[in-house]
RNA sequence: GACCCUGUCGUCUAGUCAGGCCUAGGACUCCGGGUUUUCAUCCCGGCAACACGGGUUCGAAUCCCGUCGGGGUCGCCA
C-alpha cells in the first residue's frame, strides 16, 4: 500500500475499523517544555490508536543525558494528561516493550551497533580533524523512495553535501548513539506500525529506511504531518509567544477547547462540522483526511472555539477551576465560600477565560475599585441630575423590605416613572456607582448578590469615588 | 547552494485523487442590523479566495509544464 485515498471510498469503509496490531508513539525529547506542534503530533498519534483500536506508546528520547532533568519530563506527561490524552505504554505506565527512557536502553543501542559493524553495515572511524572514533553507517548512494501515507511516494536523491559524504555518524565521539540510530531501533524493538511525526523529518526518513534494510527489519508505515506556523505564517520556534502548551494551561483554557482547535489544524472532519467531542473526533479521525500544507495558528479562532466550551460547562466544574484562579490571585481571600459560589454564578456566562475572572469579580470583593474616566464622562458628564437620582435611590433601598432582585427591580422603575425618567437613566448610573464597570451581569441580580450593606455604603461614596478632577 | 514538501477568502478549511453538480460551501476575524436595562452571548445579513503564466479539453479550482511564494532537511541536536 502506497497512498490512502479518502473520497470515493465506499460507505462501509468509512467506518471505523479495528486494526488492533497499530502501534503508534510519540517520542519528545524532555526540553523542558511541551511544543503545541508536538501536543498536536500526540494528538494525532493518539487519535490515530484509539480509532484503530492500537496501542500509543510514550518514549522519551534523553539520549543526550545531560538535558535529562525529571522536571522536565514532568511537563511533557503533565500537558499529554491536561490534554486527556494517556497513553497505553510508557512512563509512569509500564509496559512489554520497555524500558521507555532511551537513556536506559542503551545495551540495546549497542548490539544493534555491533550487528551493522559485524554485516560490514558500518564501520569505525577515525577522525583526524575532529579526534576520536565515532561509528558511521554506510550510507545508500542511489535515490530512496519514502513511501508516505500523507505525502505519498516521495523520492528524496543525495543532495549536494551529502553526494560529497553520504555516510553519516550513528555513534559520537563520547560513545552515545545519535538520534537516527536510537528512534529507529526502538521504533523496531517496540513494535512500531506508524511513524506519525512532523514534516520535518521527511527529509531525514530515508536514512531511517536505509537503517530499517541494513537490520533487515520490516519498516513501518509513515506519515509526515504538516507543521504549525506562527500567524504570520513564520516558523513557531521555541522562544515564540504561543509555542509551549503551559501557556495555554497557564491562560485558562479549558483543555477540550484547546484539543478541539489543535485537531483541526491540519485536519478536516469534513461536514461543516467544528465542534467535536474527543470520541467523535476518534470515531471520524483517519490520516487519509490529513492535510499536506503547513497551518498557520489562528488565536481569534482558538478564543472562539474557547469560548463556546466555556458556556457549555458544567457549573460545578466551572466553579472548581475559576475558584483555583480566584485563589491564586488573592481576591477571594477571607471571603464566605457562598458569597463567592453567587459571584461565580453571577458571571459564568461573562467569562470567556480563567484569566479574565479579576476583571468582572474584583469589585465583589473589594471596596477600593475605580472606574475609567471615560466611563464616568458617558454616565454623568450630561447628566449631573444623576447623582441625585442616587440618592433617593439609596433611601428607597435602605427601605426595602426584602433584598430581592425582584423587589430591587420594582422600586428602581418605581422611582423613574415618579422622577419622570427612563429606567435606564436610572440603572446605568447605579451599575457604575456601585461596581465601576459599564458592563456585567444583569443590575438587579448583581445588586442582590453584592448585599444591601455594600449597595447602600456603595451608593453613599460613589460621588466621592467617581469624582473628575 | 542542493534536495524534499507545499500553495482555495486575512486565517482554519470543503471541493482536487475518479474534470461538468462550483455564479467555489462552512467557520474565525471584520462590517451592518436585531435581541438584551449595560457588556458579553445569541440571531440575521454583508465583505472576502481557486498564487501567476502557458497548455490539454466541448468544458479546468480540479489533469500537465513552467514561474513565483511559503515551509523543511542537509549536525558527533532531537
Amino acid at each position: 500500500m502506497v497512498i490512502l485515498s479518502c473520497a470515493g471510498r465506499p460507505a462501509a469503509d468509512r467506518l471505523p475499523r479495528l486494526m488492533p496490531d497499530v502501534r503508534v508513539r510519540f517520542a519528545p525529547s524532555p526540553t523542558g517544555f511541551l511544543h503545541i506542534g508536538g501536543a498536536r503530533t500526540a494528538l494525532f498519534n493518539f487519535l490515530y490508536a484509539r480509532h484503530t483500536g492500537g496501542t500509543f506508546v510514550l518514549r522519551i528520547e534523553d539520549t543526550d543525558e545531560t538535558r535529562h532533568v525529571e522536571e522536565a519530563v514532568q511537563v511533557i506527561l503533565d500537558g499529554l494528561r491536561w490534554l486527556g490524552l494517556d497513553w497505553d505504554e510508557g512512563p509512569e505506565k509500564g509496559g512489554a516493550h520497555g524500558p521507555y527512557f532511551q537513556s536506559q536502553r542503551k545495551d540495546i543501542y549497542r548490539r544493534y551497533v555491533q550487528r551493522l559493524i559485524e554485516s560490514g553495515a558500518a564501520y569505525e572511524f577515525e577522525d583526524k580533524e575532529k579526534g576520536g572514533t565515532v561509528v558511521k553507517f554506510r550510507m545508500t548512494r542511489e535515490p530512496i523512495t519514502v513511501p508516505d501515507l500523507i505525502c505519498g511516494n516521495v523520492t528524496r536523491p543525495l543532495n549536494d553535501t551529502e553526494m560529497a559524504d553520504p555516510d553519516f555518524v550513528i555513534v559520537r565521539r563520547d560513545g552515545v548513539p545519535v538520534f537516527h540510530l536510537v528512534n529507529v531501533v526502538d521504533d523496531i524493538e517496540m513494535k512500531i506500525t506508524h511513524v506519525i511525526r512532523g514534516e520535518d523529518h521527511l527529509s531525514n526518513t530515508p536514512k531511517h529506511i536505509a537503517l530499517y534494510r541494513a537490520l533487515g527489519a520490516e519498516m513501518p508505515k509513515f506519515a509526515h504531518i504538516p507543521l504549525i506556523l506562527n500567524s504570520d505564517g513564520s516558523k513557531m520556534s521555541k522562544s515564540d509567544k504561543g509555542a509551549a502548551l503551559h501557556e495555554y494551561m497557564n491562560a485558562g483554557y479549558v483543555p477540550e477547547a484547546v484539543r478541539n482547535f489543535l485537531s483541526l489544524l491540519g485536519w478536516s472532519p469534513k461536514g461543516d462540522v467544528e465542534i467535536l467531542s474527543l470520541a467523535e473526533t476518534v470515531e471520524r479521525f483517519d490520516l487519509a483526511q490529513v492535510q499536506r500544507h503547513n497551518a498557520r495558528f489562528d488565536h481569534d479562532k482558538l478564543h472562539w472555539m474557547q469560548g463556546q466550551y466555556m458556556l457549555k460547562m458544567a457549573p460545578d466544574r466551572f466553579n472548581a477551576m475559576a475558584r483555583s484562579f480566584l485563589a491564586k490571585t488573592g481576591l477571594t481571600a477571607g471571603q464566605p465560600d457562598d458569597y463567592v459560589l453567587r459571584v461565580l454564578g453571577l458571571v459564568k456566562e461573562k467569562v470567556k477565560l480563567f484569566t479574565e475572572l479579576p476583571e468582572w469579580t474584583t469589585y465583589f470583593f473589594r471596596d477600593d475599585f475605580t472606574a475609567d474616566r471615560e466611563v464616568i464622562v458617558k454616565t454623568f458628564g450630561s447628566a449631573p441630575q444623576s447623582w441625585e437620582l442616587l440618592e433617593k435611590l439609596r433611601s428607597r433601598y435602605a427601605d426595602l423590605g426584602e433584598w430581592t432582585h425582584p423587589a430591587l427591580d420594582a422600586a428602581l422603575r418605581a422611582l423613574a416613572q415618579e422622577s419622570g425618567v427612563k429606567a435606564a437613566a436610572l440603572i446605568h448610573p447605579c451599575r457604575v456607582a456601585v461596581s465601576g464597570k459599564a458592563g456585567g451581569p444583569s443590575l438587579f441580580h448583581l445588586l442582590e448578590v453584592l448585599g444591601r450593606d455594600r449597595v447602600l455604603n456603595r451608593l453613599a461614596t460613589a460621588r466621592e469615588r467617581l469624582k473628575l478632577d
